[in-house]
DNA sequence: CGCAAATGTGCATAATTATGCAGAGCGTGT
DNA sequence: ACACGCTCTGCATAATTATGCACATTTGCG
């Protein structure tokens, strides 16, 4: 049995991207989906999960909860050139560079996204700070962060 | 095995009026609920209920579509003393009479509650005509009145 | 680095929800 | 008034979802 974080943020991401895009009536057919682009789970994980995103289900399909649906897919891809990388600052800060000019859309786009393990941020030209809540929230982050922008 | 249609329509509105007080977590507990206030129903019927009124059930409890939340209870309560009353005219109209210059508000009333039987309807100064697809669907819009206004 | 506390998972299974069927009440047309 | 058809129900049960447990990893600390 894994307990692998990294897995379960991605594989948390990978489901609201397939909530978007499909239909889906149960967790079985989540369960095939999910496998069908290399995420290993099983009914178990996927219902904690969706419990845990605010996942609504609505007569025969799972919903998103509302703030997800603005959070276009594209949003991301739009900004994901911005980003020139990010390291951490400590253990509850991560400092994120962008190209000149952009810190704020990427900001932006990190804001929407409402990730739970983000307390705020500042962005400043090219810079943005993210604060979070403690080293583990920071992994969180950077697990999020690495599935979005890359290593 | 009792179908009586009116039946239907108050324990649906019953429904969602408990559910906009009551954080509800299983239709169970629903049934339980609905015997209180001596509607007799089971868990198979609050089941076909729930979807059709389109009720969702996130995480822990059942939530109302966002439509229905917009009108209070009160909304009804604070137009019931305009309804003087109403009266088929042919099997798919139904005219309604209201106290002098209020048949706009109650109108409103009416369209805000979004009962699917209702085509449209036209209100003038103390008269409102209230347009449904058939006779079935009159007698549906009859058991809401009836429900909400008195008989 | 080593140990205790957290976290995340799968499995097996309990809990809950959905639904096929057959019967009952009503409305409609003759 | 009678027959036919439609809708609504409950019951029994299938289908689906949630969760107690035990265990593997990881994280936090001294």
């Amino acid at each position: 049995m894994a307990a692998d974080l990294n897995a379960q943020t991605q594989r948390r991401d990978a489901i609201v991207r397939i909530l978007r895009q499909n239909a889906v009536a149960r967790q079985a057919e989540l369960v095939t989906l999910l496998h069908r682009e290399g995420h290993d789970a099983t009914q178990s994980s996927v219902s904690r999960d969706l419990r845990e995103l605010g996942v609504v289900k609505g007569g025969d399909r799972y919903l998103l909860p509302d703030g997800e649906d603005a959070l276009t897919p594209s949003h991301f891809e739009t900004v994901r050139s911005f980003v020139k990388g990010y390291r951490a600052a400590g253990p509850t800060l991560t400092v994120l560079r962008t190209s000149v000019g952009t810190a704020q859309s990427v900001a932006i786009a990190l804001d929407k996204a409402g990730w739970p393990e983000v307390i705020g941020t500042i962005a400043g030209d090219d810079t943005i700070f993210i604060a979070t809540e403690s080293a583990k929230a920071q992994r969180r982050l950077h697990d999020h962060l690495r599935t979005h922008f890359g290593r």
